[in-house]
DNA sequence: TCATAATATCAATATATCTTGATGTATTAT
DNA sequence: ATAATACATCAAGATATATTGATATTATGA
């Protein structure tokens, strides 16, 4: 029960599932590209980010001080299905913006 | 996206969880049902149950003063995959206890 | 009509969640 | 070592959601 509620809750949330859709676009990013895209404070989307990652979405790889955030695969059935409903919402999502281009981690 | 929100959000509450799980396991049954087999104020109830409905998971059939509840059938692909999680959780729910047998209204 | 029963709704409070700004930690560059 | 960068965490206030108790609405039955 707590782990399907703890999944639940975390698509409970507008700027989650907006991460949810703008990862599913580009792949990994680092918190610093989410933050200049979406221009949130860093602590706010650190903290939506660990909330996707405690629900099951995501995944993270450390690379030094970078940590890239990108969607687990494969997704069982249910996050699946979510995700597939987030996709056809066709929501408006922030242009990309890439600080990590110049002088990121080679993942 | 405030669809998706209002099914998830629908999704987000251990009550909701339960009551899904047990018109599931029972079929339709009217509010006070619920009340008795739950033993829950019937405000309570019925503001749980009008959520799962907003949120298209249940119908409600009204029967003169009473308002029996079930399942939306069929339920599209994500709240059928919402409901096959419920049914793997293997929850613990009350015993039955149905008030409107003896003189309730005849479906 | 009047009383009762089933359900829905509302206002007030309690509880949970989100956002912000500040601080902490670890890593890299100088 | 020192400074700067990337990220995580925390405390406080803001916002949203849940629960309760009271009241409203509608239908049935005497």
């Amino acid at each position: 029960m707590d782990v399907f509620l703890e999944t639940v809750s975390a698509l409970n949330d507008e700027t989650r599932i907006k991460l949810l859709a703008f990862l599913d676009a580009h792949g990994a990013l680092c918190v610093c590209d989410l933050q200049e895209s979406f221009g949130m404070l860093q602590s706010r989307l650190s903290r939506h980010l660990k909330i996707l990652k405690e629900g099951g979405f995501l995944r993270v790889d450390r690379c030094g001080t970078w940590a890239y955030y990108s969607l687990r695969c494969p997704l069982d059935r249910f996050r699946s299905e979510a995700l597939t409903e987030i996709r056809c919402l066709g929501i408006e999502l922030p242009p990309l913006k890439k600080l990590s281009e110049t002088g990121g981690c080679k993942l």
